[in-house]
Formats: C-alpha cells, structure tokens, sequence
DNA sequence: CGTCATCTTGAGTACGATCAAGAGGGGTGG
DNA sequence: CCACCCCTCTTGATCGTACTCAAGATGACG
C-alpha cells in the first residue's frame, strides 16, 4: 500500500485503518545525520496512523515536516480530548517523559522527521541553539495549550468555534486566503469540547449569517473577519 | 503591614488588597547564593498579591516554598481561568517567555525563592541537574495541564469536582487525613469552568451522600474514598 | 453587635447534548 | 457508467445539566 522510499511526499493509503488499529505505522523513507541530536529518520504515516501511543515508552520525538497530527487522550469511558493540532514544523512527545502522556495520531498524510530523545540531553547540554529551540518549542507549547484552557472553561459554543476558525486562519497567514479543513467535525468537536451536531450547527449559522462561506464541508473562507473576532471576543 | 526581614513564614496582612491592585509587592526577606542559578533572593506575598502578571516582562522565574499560587488568565470581558493551583516545590514562570502570558496570585501567604531567568539558560549549559529539574517541571506542568484539559472538555460537574477533591487529597499524600481548601470557590469554580453555585452543590451532595465531610467550608475529609473515585471515573 | 464576604440553597431559564432522520459525497462493485 | 453503500455532515425535536438570578445562612472581623 505504502510506497516507501520513493517519496518525501505523503503517500495516502486508499483505505485507511481506523484509529484502533494498534500498531505504530511508520514506512522509513530514509535517514540523515543532524547536527546534535543524532540521526533523525524521515517517517511518514498514512491518515488515521498514529506516531506514537499514550502509555508507549518515550524513545523518540518526532518534527512534522508534512500534514496535521491530533494529539489526543481517551478516558476510560471511551471520551476523547484532543489538545493540540500539530502541523509543519511543530515539535511532539518533547516532555521528555518516561512514557508519553498522549497518543499521536496522523489526521492527513504526515511525513516527519523522528529524533531520539536519548541524545536529546546531552546534545542540549553542548550545543545552545538547540536546547533554546527545544525551549521554545515546550514553552508555545504551554502558551497554547493555557488559551484552549480558557477556551474550554469560559467560551460558549460560537465563541468556540469562531476562535478556531480565527486560530487556523492564523496559522495559514493569508486572512483572505480560502482555509482547508484537514480535520472532520468530530475531531474539531473533541478539540473544542463540544458536540457534532453543536460544531455543525454553529458553522452552519456562520455561513447564514454571511461570515464565512462555505465551498464544501472542507474548504471555508472568512469573509467577515471583523465580525467572527467579536464573536471570539475572548481573546 | 508587613513584618520584612523578620521571619520566613507567611505574614498575613490583615485587610488583604483586591487582585486588581496592580503592584507587585514582594517583601524581601533576604537572599542567598545557590550553585548555577545566580543569587536567589527569598520574598513574601501576602493572600491576594500578585507575583507577576500576564504581560509583563520575565524577568524572574519562581519556586514556591511555602502556600498556594494561582496561575491565571483574564479574558478582555472579565471571566477568568485559572489554570493551575501551584503548591510547595512548584516552579512558576519557567517557559522562559520575553512576557508572562499568565499572573501568578497568591492564595495563601507565600514564600517563594525569586531566580533571574537571564542567567537559567547559561547554568543550564553546564548543570546537567538543573537542567533535567527545568526541563522535569516544564513536563509536570504539560501533563497536569493536559489531564486538565480532559476534566474541562469532557467531564460532568459532579466528575470535575470528585477528580479535583481526589488531586488536592493525591498532594498531600494521606488518603485519610482531612483536607483544608485554602481557595474560595470562586477560585474552585473559575479552575474547573464552573459557576460558584454549581461547586457549592455538588460539594453538598457529596456530603449529603456521605462520600465526604465537611467540617466547615474549607476543612473536609474524604469518608468513601473509592465511591468518589466512582464518580471522576474519567481518570 | 453590626457589617461584609463567602457560602449555601432554591426557582426558573437557556445552552448544548442527545436522539433521530435525512442529505451529500466518495469509493466500490456490478 | 451507474447504482449502491458507507461515512460524514446537516438539520430538527426533545431533554437534561449547569447557569443565572435571588434570597437566606454562616462566619470573620471590626
């Protein structure tokens, strides 16, 4: 299924496995000595793979060179919160951690780059540049991860969902720019602590309203901009 | 109000000043020198002082020795998140950030040792101890964040409450021995993304049911330890 | 003893969850 | 190529939980 080797490209799988299939999926595609932290491994994962498991011994961290990774947590009644959507250049499983704390599942496509966090320590040690970057990663980390706090304890369901909306955009630069959703509405849900249907239901009111447009499920464009960050008034 | 210089414990002030009183007011006690982190000095903050606030700039970073500290955020319409109860050993305003992106609030009387951030990242370099410790609070802090962000997103009032009274009980370690609260339930109510009403009835049901004991509204004892576990059944 | 802040309890409301049904879209097999 | 299936998304109706508003209880402090 997986044409590995050939390609730095993510290679869709026709049929992609559910979530539950546990085994850990990467097709090595090849690997190169880094300064510092060893020799990365370029791996790539097909939609619904996961990097790396909550409870898995931590031995690597991984760098998203393509796509979009849910870091996510089940209860053990089956809930799930997803908090943090990983994309290019995004730092996982950095915690240093014995065991991770998380699972790392493949939303799209995903190449990656996959460090071992055993020379992680040592190379911090010598080498400034990087124990500043591993820094900076675990720190935007923590800032995000202290919004979507306040975004899960205080925000209503449009306030919610207009700061994702704002959030994506964001990321992307372009605030003009038409915005691709990588995710399905249950993974948005499990991000914002809200339901399906309430996620379908207030994008669908946005569109009503004439705040974004709406091309297909996937693929929406903010043309009010002003008007969804009032909505998100909890900056 | 003030006794400085006098003593290492809390110095209560007895009319303490509302949050929005904008001063940092540290009561330098006195100061000493520590291997690697430069010269740490010991200050007091009487309840309801602020150690820093979200926007300015980090200058130092914190350790708690004695009390309680909350890690909060305000949004622009007044509601707030409080994102952490930092107790005794708790390190505050490690990420290093140019600015603090939460204010930090005395609960109790607190004593905490002042480090200047500036010189952590060059005694990182050459103390591989200090450096696993920074980089051990930075992961304490991500995990208890993230089980957090499963409490606020998934769980049920009743659930968010037991799992909070069952994290204050796991901290000072004896299952049996009784409880104090040292924050309000505003407090309680703002960490959890509650109302202060819903706090105060689900507190009442669990005593009414006999899963708990209220001496007074900040003392209690957890009586059926497992049927509370029953309830934050989403570990 | 009075005042103030916090906590508790009650009544009514509203927001979002749940249950349910139907629409849209992509992929597969006939 | 078309029909069918399955999965996701949307929309509607109903329900329940937690919020809001309101009033009283409790306790600390002057």
């Amino acid at each position: 299924m997986l044409a590995a080797g050939t390609s730095c490209q993510p290679v869709l799988d026709p049929s992609p496995r559910p979530a539950s299939d546990r085994r850990p999926g990467p097709a090595v595609v090849r690997g190169w000595p880094e300064a510092g932290v060893g020799a990365p491994r370029e791996v790539s994962f097909v939609p619904g793979r996961t990097l790396f498991f909550d409870g898995d011994t931590a031995v690597h961290f991984f760098e998203i060179v393509i796509g979009t990774v849910r870091c996510c947590r089940l209860t053990p009644d089956g809930r799930r919160q997803i908090y943090r959507f990983a994309g290019a250049g995004d730092m996982l499983g950095l915690g240093g951690e014995a065991a991770h704390t998380y699972s790392a599942e493949a939303v799209t496509g995903v190449v990656a780059r996959r460090h071992r966090l055993a020379v992680l320590d040592a190379a911090m040690a010598s080498d400034g540049r990087l124990r500043r970057r591993v820094f900076g990663a675990l720190r935007e980390e923590l800032a995000a991860i202290r919004l979507q706090m306040v975004l899960l304890g205080q925000m209503s369901a449009a306030e919610r969902v207009a700061a994702f909306l704002i959030a994506l955009a964001e990321r992307v630069g372009e605030p003009r720019a038409p915005l691709h959703l990588p995710m399905t509405r249950a993974d948005i849900a499990d991000y914002l602590g809200l339901s399906i249907e309430t996620v379908s239901r207030k994008i669908s009111e946005l569109k009503r309203h004439g705040v974004i447009e709406l091309a297909s499920p996937t693929e929406l464009r903010i043309t009010e901009h002003a008007r969804l960050e009032a909505i998100a008034k909890a900056a």
